[in-house]
Parts: structure tokens; C-alpha cells; sequence
DNA sequence: ATCGTCAATAGTTTGGAAAATTATTTTGAT
DNA sequence: ATCAAAATAATTTTCCAAACTATTGACGAT
């Protein structure tokens, strides 16, 4: 499918994929094509809509069916991908209705998980919130985004380490593997979202909101989950809208 | 290919499993066998804390290694079994603190879908919610659960197709589909809820409780929310004492 | 020209056997 | 007798070829 025809046998864990090369290797083939996939589905690399042949992906990450098949069905398993039987797998397209969908999840999961944090936190907890929205605020988004989209990707893994420093505290495993997933599901649109971010007025707004957010958490303010849903809620509209306004699929 | 060496080409889909003798056969056999090891975990045939041999799997589901892994990643992927590097898969064990989890996930999940159903539902819904009402109502709990064990199972089928009716108008199937999931993880402590629950008193009230829902929910009284919480919160507190007193794993 | 049938092709699914890994037992030395 | 190391056994993981299913294109009938 894609770079298809590569004579050369590479070194197979190291050089498996773009995105997951830096990653430590697992102790299977399937646990690292599992990654590599998930990863590719993350950036991009795998385009929403698109078929999975199953020479090309034998070929795109190098190993025997078995341990691709496992990996194609732990997917499904997690709705990163959909199956039709006799039919192969696909990557889901995006629709505004389940951008919807993915956000009205994640908005009731963080509340609940930032209820809980505010009650079980401690000092360490704190800290690291401090520590994670320093982060954040150091590398901040661009102006123009597709100037730089390497700044693009470093702020938007330590604004989603911020966000997940917020709940981090709450004692459920479950919950916070959830949002995890539904953060997956929204990273998907990343390339939709990105183009319609530029303006600035969104990144002069973030800060001074994260830095709310931050300090009403901090004051243990009950609040602040109405706050955080409210946030997130912007964040939805705003996806929803550039979705709307941008490709049509 | 299918059933080497046996002469007779017998009806494999049909005789599969025990538990899911009854249900339409897929086109693949990776869905069959899925579905059959997630009825079995279900039911509690294959019990907590046990472990998978591929040996055991292959006699017992009667197929190919393919489709047998294929179906355990992706039960693994649904967190329905766990995985260990070139150990196998296990059925997790119970745990106090996971069951509050899941509840506490199912109660934030449901009551937005309740709160959406409020706002969408027609008159096709209500109608579906005061059948399924009736139904339930048609085949109560019985007095004494060990005696008849039939019953209870037909009583629990009811009880969730009525709770998944009040619901059921939300226009959000990925909402849906994870309230799903999350009852089934509640269904998998089935064994433990039941023991310990045939004190009438949980009987009697349950009637009056979700006839009270119901009325509420029909009238789009926004305070349906809260009553439905409390009513799972309820169900999550009743099980988890089962839990602390029964066995202590 | 349109529709339906049928063969050819492409792609998915499956079973079994070989390779790799982990667990268990045996052996040997102190 | 105890412990470590080697040998063996049990189990998981992987590759691969065979079987099956869907799709495409050609051909003939209406």
C-alpha cells in the first residue's frame, strides 16, 4: 500500500516504524505491531477511510500474519478500527456525530475523575500539576500552525500531560484507562483540527483558561468541574465546527 | 480444511459451545469462538482468576489456533481477559476496588445517556420502556435465588433490557455501546451477587424503585438523573458488601 | 444496449507445524 | 542436605500454505 517494495530486510523491532522507532521494544511481535499501528492510526499515517490490505501491512511492518491479525483484532477490540467479515478492516471515518459522541464521554468520565482527584490528592499531586502546566506553558502553540508542526506536536503532548495530571490523583485504574482512550479517539482528528486552529485568539485564551483551571483544582474549588466540562466543551465545539466547515466526508 | 479427519461435515457453528447453542452462527469462525468465550465468561463457566491453556481452548471451542487468538485479543482489547507476555491470558480476578470502578464508570455514563434520552426520546421509546417494565415486573426475582436459578437468569435478562430501554433513545451508540461493556463487567460477579442476595427485602423494593423510575422517567423529570444514579449506587453498594463478606480474594 | 451468469482473480480466513520462550525437573558440586 | 546450573518438558508465539469468500470482468441471452 504504501512504501511497498523495500528490498532490504531491516532491523525488524528498531526500524519497524516512523512514529514508534524511539519506543522501547516489547517482548512480541504482536505487542510491537499493536504499537506501531495504533501509533500510525494516531498521526495520521493511516488515513481515516482507508482499507488495511493485508500484504501491505505484512510488508509496512515486516512480520508474519499471526501477530498482525492479533494486533488488527486488539484494535477492533478498542474501536480503532471496524471489521467486515470476509472483508478486512478499516480505519473509521470521522463524523461529527461521533467527534460528538467521543467528547460527551470524555467530558462525563473527567469530571468524575476530577471529583475524585480533588478528594484523594495529594502534595506529590499537586506538584505535579505545577510542574506539567510549566511545562505546557513553555512550549506554547504556535501562531501559524502549519509553519511549525514539530512545536504543534511537543505542545499538544504537554497540554494532554497536563489535562491527565489533573485526574491523575483518582484512585480507578478503569476511569483513567478510559479517558486515555477516549483521548486517543480525539487525537485522530488531529490533522482536521490543527487546520483550522491558527488564529491566535484560541492560544491567548488557553493559557490564561489552563491557569484558571490549575488554580481552582489547586484550591480543591468544586467548581472547577464545571469548569473543566465547560473547557472541554469548547474544545468539542470548536473540533465540531472545523469539521463542519473543512472536508466534507 | 474445517473438521479434519472427521467423515460426518457436522454442524460445527451449532454445537460449539454450551451457552450459546441458541444464537445465529457468524460467517467467521473468530466470531463464533469470540462470542462463545464471552458468553462463557459471562456465565461464569470459565471462572475468575483462572488461566487460559491453548491446549484446553482448542478441545473445548473446537477450531484452529488462528481464530482462537485472533478472539482472545481481542476479548483482551475489551479488558474482558488479561495478557501476559508468553504467559497467556487470564481471567481477572474480582477486586473490591475494580467493581467500584466499573460502577462508578456505568453511573456517570448512564445518567448523560438518560439525560439525552430525556431530550430525544419519542413516543416509540416511551413505549418500549413501559413493555419492558411490564416484562420484568412479569418474572420477578424469586423469593429464594438458589432455587431457581433459571428464573433469576430470565429475571436478569429482563431487568437490563429495562434499564437499556431508558437509555436506548440516546443518540449516541458509542455512549451505548460503553454503557454495554461496563454491564457486562458487572455481569462477570454474577455468581457472587446472587449468593448473597435472597433477603426478599432487595425483592420488594426493587419492584417500588423501578416503578418510581419509570414514572420519572416518563414525565422527563430532570430529577430521573439523580434518582437513577442513587439506584445504581444502590446496586454498587449491595455488591460490594457481597463481595467484602463472600469470598476474599 | 442491459441484465444476468459464470469463470478468473484478489483477498481474507484458517489449521498445523516449527521456532522461541518460560516453567519444571534433574544433575552435580559443595 | 542445599543450592546452582543444565537438561527437559510444557506452552506460547510465529510463519506459512491451503481453503474459503468476495469482487471483477467477460460472455452470452434477452
Amino acid at each position: 500500500m504504501m512504501e511497498s517494495g523495500a528490498a532490504i530486510p531491516i532491523l525488524v523491532e528498531e526500524a519497524m516504524s516512523e512514529t514508534l522507532s524511539a519506543q522501547p521494544s516489547a517482548q512480541t511481535v504482536a505487542e510491537n505491531v499493536y504499537r506501531s499501528i495504533k501509533s500510525d492510526l494516531l498521526s495520521g499515517a493511516l488515513p481515516p477511510g482507508s482499507a488495511l490490505l493485508t500484504r501491505d501491512l505484512l510488508a509496512r511492518y515486516d512480520c508474519g500474519i499471526s501477530p498482525l491479525r492479533e494486533a488488527l483484532a486488539r484494535l477492533v477490540g478498542e474501536q480503532f478500527l471496524e471489521a467486515a467479515s470476509h472483508r478486512g478492516v478499516r480505519v473509521p471515518r470521522p463524523s461529527i456525530s461521533d467527534v460528538e459522541d467521543v467528547y460527551r464521554i470524555r467530558i462525563a468520565l473527567e469530571r468524575e475523575a476530577l471529583g475524585l482527584a480533588l478528594q484523594c490528592g495529594d502534595d506529590d499531586w499537586e506538584a505535579d500539576i505545577i510542574a506539567t502546566c510549566h511545562r505546557m506553558e513553555k512550549a506554547p502553540l504556535p501562531y501559524h500552525v502549519a509553519d511549525q508542526p514539530s512545536a504543534v506536536m511537543e505542545w499538544e503532548a504537554r497540554h494532554r500531560a497536563f489535562h491527565f495530571s489533573l485526574i491523575k490523583a483518582a484512585p480507578s485504574p478503569r476511569l483513567l484507562r478510559l479517558i486515555d482512550q477516549m483521548v486517543d479517539q480525539t487525537e485522530r482528528y488531529r490533522a482536521l483540527r490543527l487546520s483550522g486552529m491558527d488564529r491566535a485568539k484560541l492560544g491567548h485564551d488557553l493559557v490564561a483558561e489552563h491557569r484558571s483551571l490549575m488554580e481552582m483544582v489547586l484550591a480543591r474549588d468544586p467548581a472547577s468541574l464545571d469548569f473543566l466540562a465547560a473547557h472541554l466543551d469548547r474544545t468539542r465545539i470548536a473540533v465540531s465546527a472545523i469539521l463542519r466547515e473543512g472536508a466534507a466526508p
